[in-house]
DNA sequence: TAGTGGTCTAGACCACCAA
DNA sequence: TGGTGGTCTAGACCACTAG
């Protein structure tokens, strides 16, 4: 809870020591063992390994069994834009990619049906999906298509966008994008998804899309590294 | 980093035990103390610690030094909505009110200068501010505003609203808004105002504020509670 | 005062990586 | 193989809350 006003903990007082000793260090550059760090610093592994966990969750360092702990380099940051949807893609220049992890179809929970205004049970294509940015792992994505679109696969593989794929080869336009955004830690599944560590935050944002006619045609969860994202949107307060 | 798929950590089985014994008991409930549940389940005080603080992280659980560690109470979410912001307000039955922190003239450094589009230096209104939903802290909220708007307490004080009183005593009318959302780890400062732990997920939200003829008149720093806030946009792709 | 969570210690063994 | 981070132990003392 709050810190004690006169004296700080003995961890975050190496935490901030270190967060110095980070800045002042090239990126990738190797910070000394933990035990030498204890060492050092009179005190012991546990205080050294709960400071550098903080600076590991807010993304100013990262570690690796076996090789050590870096001062982590500034990595390029996605910004996904509601702006003007252009498949929130290259605006950045920035080298995206997509790994299917799976596609199936599979009955719609509670949930879902009522996102997409179907009944439950009834029949969705699920597209479950890494996507990349210069080759690392930015987010996690799982989106629900009502229907049996049993081929999309391929068609993925030939476009990468979804939305794209969507009009092109089914007929699908989305007209109106809804975004909820929220926060929350990673647990070992999307951990190692990601490549971050347990606990690190994430940012979840669950988009749905309607078409013209207002109907909901696509519902999808992503999850973000929080480290590497940031979301925006612009609205004007005419068109509401 | 990632766990071994094989065998999960001892704290990740305990913490997932927790989380179930948590869903099944009320809201305010007591948990047992750490070094009860260190015995129970054959293990140290610290590897249950480990487990608590995670969920602690989630909002399942919080604790008190010196009390204990309950079973955290389903808040109230507050959803910020950019689609018609409405003053973000009471649309959702809630009570929402605020404190304020501060109201001062400063300079503009750099980055309020470059967001504002002023000369760095000039001098801003800044609003410190701590919103609260049924009496709680919700979010730290610091606005600024170019120029110097000196009296603007005593009318914040009778409108609450910051956008309104912008409009009724200053003339100042935001037609757009652009909102940035990025998540971030609570300090030792912020978890004090929020009462939150140090470490917990936290959505951070810089809103600028434009005229009718894309002038900046506002630009404000939001830090919520990431386990009482979602944030919604909707967006028309006609819009663009 | 007794009991709680908050911090810290000085070890131990395991899992992983590189030479 | 040696060194790294990952997990875990069995304590200790402090800070805070309550009766």
């Amino acid at each position: 809870m709050a810190l004690p006003v006169s004296t700080a903990p003995k961890y975050y007082v190496l935490k901030e020591e270190l967060r110095v000793l980070a800045a002042d260090s090239e990126p990738g550059a190797t910070l000394p063992p933990e035990r030498t760090l204890a060492a050092r610093y009179a005190t012991s592994r546990t205080t050294v390994r709960q400071a550098i966990a903080e600076l590991v969750a807010e993304g100013v360092l990262h570690r690796t069994q076996g090789k050590g702990t870096f001062v982590a380099a500034p990595h390029p940051t996605y910004v996904r834009q509601l702006t003007s949807f252009s498949e929130d893609a290259g605006v950045q220049n920035l080298d995206t990619s997509s790994r299917i992890i799976s596609v199936d179809v599979v009955p719609a929970d509670a949930l879902q049906a009522a996102q997409l205004g179907v009944a439950p049970g009834s029949l969705l294509t699920r597209v479950e999906r890494v996507r990349l940015i210069n080759g690392e792992p930015l987010a996690h994505e799982t989106a629900h298509v009502p229907g049996d679109l049993g081929d999309i696969r391929t068609h993925l593989d030939e476009h990468g966008s979804l939305y794209s794929t969507l009009s092109r080869c089914y007929g699908i336009e989305i007209a109106v994008a809804e975004d909820t955004v929220a926060t929350r830690v990673a647990g070992p599944d999307e951990a190692r998804l990601l490549v971050v560590e347990v606990g690190a935050p994430l940012l979840m944002i669950h988009r749905r899309g309607l078409d013209a006619d207002d109907k909901p045609v696509e519902w999808t969860r992503s999850v973000f590294r929080g480290d590497r994202f940031h979301y925006f949107a612009r609205m004007n307060r005419a068109s509401e």
